[in-house]
RNA sequence: GGCCCGUUCGUCUAUCGGUUAGGACACCUGGUUUUCAACCAGGUAAGAGGGGUUCGACUCCCCUACGGGCUGCCA
């Protein structure tokens, strides 16, 4: 194979948050590299004035930040090297694989409306300057038109897609300098691409057609033409292309529904591109045995159940310490409160049970409520139900039992069991009031469990409270 | 309209001409159990339709249907 460095690059318009279809993209390329020594580059299409923003700019990083997708080398502003595309045209002009075109704007509608008119099934402009003498060329602004192969046909070899071939005929001169000076986009990702030293171009199947067109580019300069891999959009649930009304389409959105990075990177991984039989797995077993021939040629849809499951798996396999600093980011992009000094110890406890059953941070939340709570313990309906007279009475003669053992599991549960006997009830009957006193409500992890977090004197007191 | 891409269980997919079409999620049933989960065992479930090629097609070719993309001096 190659001996040349594995190159890829991401490269979004700032012009909103990073979508989903974004992040997976830029995570195939972030894979790719990764697993073969090679770079993964950044890159800002923001030669949209308009449309690009510097919030949008920063929202991409953030989402790419949080996936732990990390880039080599500095974000590249594709505005910022405007001159240089517009040097390229110009070599073009000069190769004379371009040409000066002074037709309207106007005009090319008039073409495009008459040729409608004619009943042609497709319009392909084509200028009257193409093959015009430099004699005749009016002193009036004028656009940097690429000369196409107006014959023959372009054949794009595409990792993903196989070999899919487009007639040049279909294809016009295209603009490759605007009247303004500014260049277009067709050009631009060329030129980048070119200049950064890409290697291989994994991106959106959108962009299948367009490569035809990037490949005359190449050509025209008689530059290597990249690696093509075009690959397919995500869509919603539903088989449509993903939209707003399918729920989260941002990154950032799923980072503040609770889903971990980690789990996010397998789902999305995993979304379109299979190895085998593997479903969960690290990034660094992703990273080894990523492939572009793995890419599935079908768009994948959305599958909200499944990604809470792969969830699950990461949280479980998670570090205590990585996922309370990851919980703590959450806490933080959610609005919720911060932990305070008590809590944070006892999550920390509490992580290694916790992070078995939960699969996304609101549910480990909801789950660790019991230790987020401060005294007194007020108690929901259900909790306030189990609570009797009777139920408080035993509570009450537990409490002085608990003093003096050692704080085990091992300790503690002859104890209960002693009082669930001499009471004549089964321990889930006794569990029952003991969830309700200490975490106020019926729904909580083990009790043996919340008792070793809070320790002893936290528990009497509770108890205390609610047998009062 | 034209051009391009796609189509295996509900979903993500394996298969790369010969399999009882496998796995995962979801779902259903049972088990475990201290509540909810989690966990364990089992089960239901698929080659869009039609033509070819072949001894033999999910795999190769064609047509149709459906879905998607492109068709800008947007990116």
């Amino acid at each position: 194979m190659s001996s040349t460095p594995v190159v890829t690059r991401f490269a979004p318009s700032p012009t909103g948050y990073l979508h989903i279809g974004g992040g997976r993209t830029a995570l195939f390329n972030w894979l790719y590299a990764r697993g073969r020594g090679g770079k993964f580059l950044l890159r800002i299409e923001d030669t949209d004035r308009e449309r690009s923003t510097p919030e949008a700019t920063a929202a991409i990083l953030r989402g790419l930040t949080w996936l732990g997708l990390d880039w080599d080398g500095e974000v590249v502003s594709q505005f910022e090297r405007r001159d240089r595309h517009a040097e390229v045209a110009h070599q073009m002009l000069a190769r004379g694989t371009a040409y000066k075109c002074f037709s309207t704007q106007e005009e090319i509608a008039a073409f495009r409306a008459a040729r409608e008119a004619e009943g042609a099934s497709y319009a392909v402009f084509v200028s009257p300057w193409r093959d015009a003498d430099p004699a005749t060329y009016p002193d009036a602004p004028f656009a940097i038109r690429m000369k196409a192969p107006r014959t023959g046909e372009t054949v794009i070899e595409d990792q993903v897609q196989g070999r899919v071939i487009i007639k040049n005929e279909t294809l016009d001169d295209m603009i490759v300098l605007r009247s303004d000076g500014t260049p277009v986009y067709m050009l631009a990702v060329v030129v980048d691409d070119h200049d950064m030293g890409v290697t291989h171009v994994i991106r959106g199947d959108d962009h299948l057609n367009n490569a035809a067109r990037q490949q005359m580019v190449y050509d025209a300069m008689g530059w290597a033409i990249p690696v093509w891999a075009h690959i397919p959009l995500i869509h919603g649930p539903d088989g449509k292309k993903l939209s707003k009304r399918h729920g989260a389409t941002g990154v950032e959105e799923y980072q503040a529904m609770g889903y971990p990075a980690a789990g996010m990177r397998n789902y999305l991984t995993r979304l379109g591109w299979a190895h085998g039989d593997a479903e969960i797995f690290t990034s660094e077993e992703a990273i080894q045995m990523f492939d572009l021939a793995g890419i599935g040629r079908a768009p994948a849809r959305l599958d909200f159940k499944k990604l809470e499951n792969t969830c699950g798996h990461h949280m479980a396999m998670a570090e205590d310490a990585a996922l309370l600093h990851e919980l703590k980011a959450f806490l933080a992009v959610a609005g919720l409160s911060a932990l305070t000094e008590v809590q944070e110890l006892r999550m920390k406890d509490a992580l290694s049970f916790l992070k078995k059953s939960a699969k996304t941070f609101p549910e480990l939340v909801e789950k660790a409520a019991f230790l987020m709570v401060s005294r007194p313990v007020v108690p929901d309906e259900k909790a306030a139900a189990s609570l009797d007279t009777v139920s408080r009475g035993i509570l009450k003669s537990l409490t002085p039992r608990l003093q003096n053992v050692s704080w085990s599991k091992d300790a503690l549960e002859p104890i209960l069991n002693e009082i669930a006997a001499e009471n004549g009830i089964g321990f889930g009957k006794l569990a029952a009031p003991l969830r309700a006193a200490i975490a106020g409500r019926t729904v909580t992890p083990s009790v043996y469990d919340m008792m070793l977090v809070i320790g002893r004197d936290e528990v009497i007191a509770r108890l205390e409270d609610a047998s009062s």
